[in-house]
DNA sequence: TCTATTTTTGCAAATTTGTCGCAATTTTGA
DNA sequence: TCAAAATTGCGACAAATTTGCAAAAATAGA
């Protein structure tokens, strides 16, 4: 995993520095992290600047995705490096759930981009509602 | 529909003034609009503050939904006013295309948000690939 | 309708986010 | 090991979003 993602950078021509190490390993969670947690995570190992330059970077060669979830936008590492993209975020207590991809919908997707003539290589699904326990009342 | 939305403010206790009409009118196209059209929709009729907080709000009632669509995100009107929350979307030329609901997915979503114990009220779908035009190459 | 109360707004200032230029540092390749 | 190319940190900026507050508008009750 952390091979694949040092060969997609020599592919590009993009060298494995430490500040893009640093950014890489901080988006190894199951949940998706605000820019705000990376930034701080990268804290003396990378600027506010380059933490921004680096994601750019990643999201243009597919390493990273960027989603919506509720009101802010997070970042996770995109199909290639791990396959939760879909995601259940409670509209009154703000908690995310992460699930596994969902075979069936998946091949949805791919006719649904096929026959609109896309060639699909990343993907996001978020469902906004009520949690378990927020339906329940229990907050 | 205008009734829709005058009888859900209506239901919490909020008023229908001429800044939440303003808004409302700016959501009112097909294609999501960014927080900027919006503002600019607005001019003369609400100033930048009240857009923001009137969005805060509708967001907050489940009048609009926010998406990730490439690089920023986009609001459109929610389900109950408007029905095209799959969109594919071009990393090379940043083309959207805007797709109607699928009902096999719109069922397989339910399915998945009941799993999880969850009431689902939303729901956001962006298929991030290459247009045909890009695909081909001719940009 | 008039008035007191509550809600909403506009404006300006403050924060937060994200970007840019450039010199210094690191990496790469010969 | 050295020169060229890529990357970084550090401000300074610029854009986006939030906040406080007094004025204006909407609401409910007499």
């Amino acid at each position: 995993m952390f091979d694949l993602f040092k060969s997609l950078l020599k592919a590009e021509g993009y060298s494995l520095t430490a500040a893009r190490k640093a950014v890489f390993a901080a988006l190894q969670h199951r949940e998706p992290q605000t820019m705000h947690n990376i930034v701080a995570a990268c804290r003396g190992q990378a600027d506010r600047a380059s933490v921004y330059r680096t994601i750019q970077l990643f999201e243009s060669l597919g390493v990273v995705q960027r989603l919506q979830i509720g009101w802010k936008y997070k970042l996770e590492l995109s199909d290639k490096f791990s396959s939760h993209h879909h995601h259940l975020s409670c509209t009154k207590c703000g908690r995310t759930i992460a699930i596994d991809e969902d075979p069936a919908l998946e091949k949805r997707m791919r006719l649904l981009a096929k026959t609109n003539g896309f060639l699909p290589q990343d993907h996001q699904l978020e469902i906004r509602g009520l949690c378990s326990l927020c339906k329940a009342g229990k907050s």
